[in-house]
RNA sequence: UGGGGCGUCGCCAAGCGGUAAGGCACAGGGUUUUGAUCCCUGCAUACCCAGGUUCGAAUCCUGGCGCCCCAGCCA
């Protein structure tokens, strides 16, 4: 058995339909190298979906040896802007892609798709059409009905050469004329009753060509060539695209292009507990429901980098999610082993009081500090070990002190015993509250000969971690859970935006922290110890720190407990 | 009720006529100064249903059923 056929093995090539598809072309000869390209539109932020197919585009590129364009579909200036191009080439850079001097704008194209527009109208196969939106829509007929011919459809070619120079030109206003490829109004298929080829949007800036086109090419129509015109063999897109593919074919048969790539159809991921879709994304961000793009909450990549995921974990991902038709809801349970299992083995650990109840040692002396030595990682000890003050006072999280513990609880109860991890094992004496009898601090006393050794004659359960008060660093802590509070937001026709979390973030302000992660620089990664995975913010500082919660441990114990 | 797709374990997914991979999740056990990690073990006589072909069918054929997509001058 190879490597590359042992599910064990990390390069483990997933094998999938495409691949298949690839594999026998290239065994009938088909192809000398294999092409590929991501081609977004610059209308939005790309997201954890666009990641499963830039990972399938490029990982074939770099498998096959062959090669994978960046393109961006600008063909709608109306949405689109720099802005999102420049955060794209920024996340597929960030997910470890590289696309070389492979750099494409389907508007770069538009003076050759204006030429072949020429080519299909000479051959008599599109013409000017003066049907305006709505009579367009009524004159192609139903899911079950066939079309009618628009009147315009047999207009001579030499008017409509002119006509289509005219529209260039710019002398007719938006909505008024559209050129339509003359293919089949009774076609079964909807796509196939003359699509519009070209429509006027005058006013409007695109972002590379400004104001020198008043005619925009559709998708369509501009997608296969495209494709074409940079010699891509495989042009892999999502299932509601299948329906083009005969459009696709048409269009790449009746031009005078140099090859014919091959369009092939996957379904897109799905995700439980969130919304994949570009339009929903943008109205979040616009309508103020999240901070933006990036926040950590989104599936975005930008959300989900500032969240403190890998691009390895995402890759990893989207390799193990696999590339089928089938639809399809991914738990998220799936990402998060996903971000943990890459995260536990290269990240430090820390320690870190998420919520802080304070613990006197009446046992150790007033003055005293100890600097104790510990590792960073329970298994790498290439990670090395750090300083840590021990004191008198120190800080224990709420949740590991229960007065009167439940069933199974193994952590600091009144009168018990609890290790203090990478510490010393001590015993809660006395319980101070407040009038409200609201617990206020534990007074404690340590076992000296417990540092490094387990302590003779009895066993202890409990592991806590703690934070020495006198050095501790007061930091933000900003703890996140699923945006949505269902698996599916929308169903049903319900308004997905009702479907939203109202406990998808809580900002903990008051979080005491060891000394050491003062100096941590936004986007470091740790393991606070116990709670979960977290990565410093780009709103920390060094007199502030923040921090973001990327996912939390698995927890059997709260699990058990219905916590 | 037109056309295009899809239906294998709770989720994802291998399988392509020779007798159901793997991952996630879950359950149990072991190790453990993280209730983490790690390590074992278990987890579809069964592949949407019904017929048929075959020595043999998840894989082929026929007929059903269910779900998704399509009537933008969006992509």
């Amino acid at each position: 058995m190879s490597e590359k056929e042992d599910p064990k093995k990390t390069n483990f090539i997933r094998p999938n339909f495409i691949r298949r598809i690839i594999d026998e072309d290239l065994a009938h000869g088909r192809h000398a190298r294999i092409a590929t390209r991501f081609p977004p539109e610059p209308n939005g932020y790309l997201h954890i979906g666009h990641a499963k197919s830039i990972v399938l585009n490029f990982g074939i590129a770099e498998d096959y040896r062959g090669t994978c364009n960046l393109r961006f579909d600008d063909t709608n200036p109306h949405k689109e802007n720099r802005e999102y191009v420049e955060a794209i080439k920024e996340d597929v850079h960030w997910l470890g892609y590289a696309w070389g001097e492979r750099l494409y704008f389907a508007s770069d194209y538009f003076e050759q798709l204006y030429g072949f527009a020429v080519e299909l109208i000479e051959k008599g196969r599109a013409y000017v059409c003066a049907l305006d939106a709505e009579q367009i829509r009524e004159y192609r007929g139903t899911l079950t009905e066939p079309g009618q011919e628009s009147p315009y459809r047999d207009r001579p070619v030499a008017e409509n050469l002119d006509l289509f120079a005219h529209m260039r030109a710019g002398a007719f206003p938006d909505g008024t004329l559209t050129l339509r490829a003359k293919i089949d109004m009774a076609s079964p298929n909807l796509n196939l009753r003359d699509p519009v080829l070209y429509r006027i949007r005058h006013g409007v800036i695109h972002h590379r060509t400004g104001d020198e086109w008043c005619l925009y090419p559709t998708y369509d129509y501009t997608h296969p060539i495209s494709d074409a015109l940079e010699g891509i063999t495989h042009s892999l897109c999502t299932l509601e695209f299948e329906d083009h593919r005969s459009l696709y074919d048409w269009v790449v048969a009746n031009v005078s292009v140099p090859c014919r790539p091959r369009q092939i159809e996957f379904s897109r991921l799905n995700l439980e507990y969130a919304v994949m879709s570009k339009r929903r994304l943008t109205q979040l961000v616009d309508e103020g429901f999240v901070a933006g793009w990036d926040d950590p909450r989104m599936p975005s990549i930008a959300g989900l980098r500032r969240r403190g995921y890998t691009p390895e974990a995402i890759r990893t991902f989207c390799e193990r999610i696999g590339v089928t038709k089938a639809d399809n809801l991914v738990e998220m349970a799936m990402l998060e082993n996903t971000i943990r299992e890459d995260l536990d083995r290269k990240v430090p650990r820390a320690m870190a009081v998420l919520r802080p109840l304070r613990l006197v040692l009446e046992s150790y002396p007033e003055d005293r500090t100890e600097l104790l030595t510990v590792p960073n990682h329970p298994k790498d000890t290439t990670k090395g070990t750090r300083p840590i003050p021990f004191t008198r006072e120190l800080y224990i999280d709420r949740d590991d002190f229960m007065e009167e513990p439940v069933r199974g609880f193994k952590r600091l109860v009144a009168g018990g015993e609890v290790r203090l991890r990478n510490a010393y094992v001590v015993r809660c004496v006395r319980v101070v509250k407040d009038r409200t009898g609201a617990v206020v601090e534990l007074r404690c006393t340590h076992d000296p000969d417990t540092l490094g050794k387990n302590p003779e004659g009895r066993k202890i359960k409990g592991v806590i971690h703690w934070v020495s008060a006198r050095q501790a660093i007061a930091a933000e802590v900003r703890l996140y859970d699923r945006l949505f509070a269902v698996p599916e937001p929308g169903a049903g026709g319900r308004d997905f935006r009702a479907d939203l979390n109202p406990a998808s973030l809580h900002t903990l302000t008051l979080c005491f922290l060891e000394p050491g992660l003062a100096a941590a620089a936004p986007g470091d990664r740790f393991q606070f110890e116990r709670e979960g995975y977290f990565v410093a913010d780009k709103d920390s500082h060094p007199a502030r720190p923040v921090f973001n919660r990327t996912v939390t441990l698995r927890d059997t114990w709260s699990r058990k407990t219905g916590g």
